[in-house]
DNA sequence: CACCTATGAATGAATG
DNA sequence: CATTCATTCATAGGTG
């Protein structure tokens, strides 16, 4: 049981450097890129038809995590306010994203005003919060490049090393997949966009097809 | 029956060759893995949330929580994907332990690459990850000075450094925690007993994560 | 297997 | 901006 470490890969790939690659034949990589596809819209058409049937019954502020607390919480006793600090929805979150990436730099005072307005639409939210959020996600999506592993793998290793023992995080992924103004969220939207009605029970077809698929990967 | 990991992946390389193929490194393959599974958990659960909303009306979240997870969970068989986080070996956590102790109190962002590349010779390990035990060891040592409070042991000793015995009392945590349950293979069940929405908005912001991931994909 | 704890990691906010 | 803190989430591993 050993395995094969390729050290020039690492110049191949280059300052991303890692020496662990894996080979996906075309087949496979066509796979998975429909069966993302799949998934990605099946989700987002999820999502809106669960909005549509919450929506017309159920009052704004109810969404808010405030009803959770009868049973459970009661007993136990504590707390029942929410969450102490800021966090953003999902909506508010992808707004920020895009602007972000976009936006190509620390927003003015007045921008974030603006911004902070838009995303009241979709939550409760203060300008402190839209400041230090890009305050955040700059300084975090600079420290990407600073994990590019050491894997100067000694031969010490003579237990059942395992290569799975990898760190994987968001950031390293930022460096392949510099998302700027070319690779935008927006192909996700287009793919349901395109195809309106949808019945559920399509929907459920759909998954069973993308389960089936996906269960190589998992 | 056991998960079939593909970390023996790499051992691939040496057959297949230099034909056609397509690299990943482990993060993406990690990555992709991940994204996978989250796609295909998210559609699961929207769907039964879906049927949930639009059978309902009559506060049944607690007998649908349970039945969606055995019916459906088993029925996939794939659990959400373990993110694989590393694990300090017992060298690396010795010294990462003894440097600790020495006072360093700061571990500057020098010291981390020395530190990371010190550890790199005992096995994987990257800046962050250094950079995020300092972080952790230094709050929880904290913390640990301010939790005996329900503690009333009359050996007043030195604090123990040693790792066995970072124990917290329950009823500290209960103080800290607003109403999450630790984390538990249950958590999905939980979410759905605790409330439909608050899960819907957790969906929501794991289909944006996949959604920004799969980008580069589509 | 179910449950719990220790701990790696993520992130909003605060500080310099 | 750069760093750090505080809190929370999520998972590996241990125990009954």
């Amino acid at each position: 049981m050993e395995a094969e470490h390729h050290q020039e890969a690492s110049n191949a790939i280059g300052s991303l450097g890692s020496l662990y690659v894996k080979v996906m034949t075309d087949e496979q990589m066509e796979l998975l890129r429909q069966q993302i596809s799949v998934y990605a819209t099946i989700c987002e058409q999820l999502v809106e038809m669960h909005k549509a049937v919450t929506t017309q019954q159920d009052l704004a502020g109810l969404r808010l995590g405030n009803l959770y607390c009868d049973s459970l919480m009661a007993c136990s006793g504590h707390k029942i306010t929410a969450r102490q600090r800021w966090t953003p929805t999902p909506l508010q979150l992808q707004i920020l994203e895009r602007i972000f990436d976009e936006g190509n730099g620390t927003p003015s005072k007045q921008k974030i005003k603006e911004i902070t307005i838009e995303l009241g639409q979709h939550g409760q939210i203060s300008e402190t919060n839209v400041y230090n959020w890009f305050q955040n996600r700059r300084a975090r999506s600079k420290r990407k490049q600073l994990a590019p592993a050491s894997n100067v793998e000694p031969e010490a290793e003579t237990e059942v090393e395992s290569p799975r023992e990898k760190k994987i995080r968001a950031e390293n992924v930022q460096v392949i997949q510099p998302f700027e103004n070319s690779s935008s969220p927006h192909r996700i939207k287009d793919m349901y966009i395109h195809s309106p009605d949808l019945g559920f029970e399509q929907l459920m077809s759909k998954i069973e097809v993308a389960g089936c698929y996906s269960s190589y990967f998992l």
